[in-house]
DNA sequence: TGTACATCAGTGAACGCGCGTTCACTGATGTAC
DNA sequence: TGTACATCAGTGAACGCGCGTTCACTGATGTAC
């Protein structure tokens, strides 16, 4: 066979880590299959030794992109909720800078590829969809841990996807003006950080003024 | 010749309304010159007797797009100062609607064409940028039709920014679960609706509650 | 444990296709006299 | 006003190129005995 079975798992998982970081950078369609393979060190033939068509690569890799991100944001709000106050807010301040403008490859997918589930469809949107309601159920905790009722869970629950409404709209907007109006882009995360949902809120919300 | 000025003229405006459309539903890059050539009712071989290159059609677009967007918002703007206090509210309610979400090509630009901006830079993201900052004047004059001094200026600004990020954060993040999750798709734009900057705010903002 | 063989990940060249763009050609229009 | 001619919007075929995908081939690995 040529190669262990092992690193072939490996090379399959470098695949998608390359793919997930292109697709957050340049979009699903802009990023090619022979793009992709030779920048995870391969030749583009071998592609299809591990995934039937560039969708699947796709949904897999959309999958595969909010399963980090849902960990990572769970880890802020745990340690937020735990003795670190700040963990959360400062997370989102980091997303709403200059720099999460820039470095899409790094961020949260929730933004980034918002518009390629709306266009690719099929089982990227499906895939997207999934992981979006994985973030909002995460989010929720934050808002309310341990709601006591359908309507608390309801209110915990619309709070967090008022919350990536302004992450989105912010992140979206900022990178838009990113190159040609850098002033107005750095005043639309700021807008956006000064009115996250959570912040100015009464006993429920842990958020923290930062 | 074979057609007359006044023809030749009115057809490059088709071509242009044409890709507004277009750009709007499916994208910049997805939108094929054939194909809008062929939409707008010409063989594709013509489009360079009007434009240099797809790019500079796309930059025109952007610019035509937005120059019939602020004018709509502007008479929202307009009639809600002068009689028709729900004018604004009913038209934002209509964009964060399913309608508004499954129409792209009938809706205004800052939301649809962000992405196209971030990704495809040069001169379409300069005009997205002129646009978007054209938008902001005209949404700004809602919430404050003439400020005093500079800081009742920055924050009437402030302002249209953070209805802007909600409005665009509100329709992407909807029309990204469309298919995949109908009825978080409505939650996502209910609660846009609702937490629409402007709403249960005092003086300043003539919004009404809806 | 050692040998023979089937497997299949990776290679590299090729496929058809649609993209943006170019080009030779056309003929009614606009212009010059 | 009438005639001769240059213009150029629109046509339709073609260009090179990069896309997603296919394929014959390879050789170390995993398996069967």
């Amino acid at each position: 066979m040529g190669v262990p079975r092992q690193q072939v798992s490996r090379n399959r998982q470098t695949i998608i880590n390359t793919a997930s970081r292109a697709f957050r950078e340049r979009g699903v369609e802009a990023a090619g299959v022979a793009d992709l393979m030779k920048e995870a060190g391969f030749t583009h033939g071998g592609f299809y030794n591990h995934f039937p068509s560039k969708d699947a690569l796709a949904a897999e890799t959309v999958e595969s992109t909010f399963r980090w991100a849902v960990g990572e944001h769970r880890k802020l709000v745990e340690a937020t909720a735990n003795g670190q106050p700040e963990a959360l807010q400062a997370g989102l301040n980091a997303y709403l800078s200059p720099e999460g403008r820039d470095n899409p490859g790094d961020e949260c997918p929730t933004g980034t590829l918002a518009v390629d589930a709306a266009r690719q469809g099929g089982a990227v949107q499906a895939a997207y969809a999934k992981g979006f309601e994985d973030v909002l159920r995460v989010m929720a905790l934050h808002f309310d841990p341990d709601p006591q009722d359908e309507p608390a869970a309801e209110k915990s629950r619309d709070d967090a996807i008022a919350l990536l409404i302004t992450l989105v709209g912010g992140i979206t907007l900022a990178r838009a003006l990113g190159q040609a109006n850098p002033t107005l882009s750095e005043r639309v995360l700021a807008v956006a950080r000064k009115r996250l949902p959570g912040r100015d809120q009464p006993p429920k919300s842990p958020l923290k003024k930062g």
